[in-house]
DNA sequence: ACAAGGTCATTGCACCTGCTACGAAATTGC
DNA sequence: GCAATTTCGTAGCAGGTGCAATGACCTTGT
């Protein structure tokens, strides 16, 4: 004899943000796997070696402002990234709170092999989708625009 | 005169893994804020929790194939919640290997007021996307029902 | 009936994260 | 010109996470 007070009916599989959770796990996991497995990277590494890459030198700051990390996770990753060799610092005499992160030799090496390997993943996932790949982008594209 | 060998351009905001993982932790950060804040719930703990107010008694294993969740860690979100009073577990006297989980009273009534915060959270967002959530549904429906 | 193998849940370990506080440097306001 | 405030990056701490190993229990095959 239970008496349940009567719940509100609420599934996990139709919220959104969960699903959202679900599906960036989803692709991401495979992909993580092989920067990890490869190259001893994590993601938040992987992010910061990314905008490098692309937007050459910069700050902690500025990465933090761009890539969706928080100060204190740029400033770890960067630290393990130099300790890995990966990437370098150096002051900004202009502002001399400021670093300059950048790519060393061997990190835009193994950027040269990482990047075609991302690109490879996003082009596989857009040919899976098909048309539904356009329609999840325009729904991203909406959301990522939206509070900010 | 910095000699720079040509890495692939590649931008790290079209790349979707990373605008899905942005999307989740932005959907789901205000009202992760929110459980936490009033009720010392995290994440993981969340789904376990819904999982059994939607499905009433489950095992671990029951929960991890159905919530995205690793064994360890609906282990884990299962014994902080036991610590907090709100589930409860006995042995299922057929297979004694499996635990039979269940919300206790004081479990219940937490969820009758925090379902209702869901369900709002998601029918704001519904709200304030318009068609552009009906898109972002289609494209994540076919994402997640794609490699399972 | 019992050994071998599989399933279920938990835990130890090392590492990672989130938060907050901190020191150094620049900027603002008087 | 100099105290008060703000900005930038880092680090301590407590707690969370991922992985592999463990122990308890069930199932299968002989």
């Amino acid at each position: 004899m239970t008496d349940t007070p009567p719940l509100p009916d609420f599934d996990l599989y139709g919220f959104t943000p969960y699903r959202l959770a679900v599906a960036a796990k989803h692709t991401s996991e495979q992909l993580a796997r092989q920067y990890r497995d490869r190259f001893g990277i994590s993601i938040p590494e992987w992010r910061v070696l990314v905008h490098l890459a692309h937007s050459g030198n910069t700050s902690v700051r500025d990465i933090e402002a761009r890539v969706a990390m928080e100060k204190y996770e740029v400033s770890r990753a960067a630290k393990r990234l130099r300790e890995a060799g990966l990437i370098e610092r150096k002051e900004n005499p202009e502002d001399r709170r400021l670093i300059i992160l950048s790519l060393t030799v061997e990190g835009q090496k193994m950027m040269a092999e990482l990047l075609p390997m991302a690109k490879a993943h996003q082009a596989e996932l857009e040919k899976r989708l098909g048309d539904a790949f356009k329609q999840l982008e325009a729904g991203l594209e909406a959301l990522l625009n939206e509070t900010k």
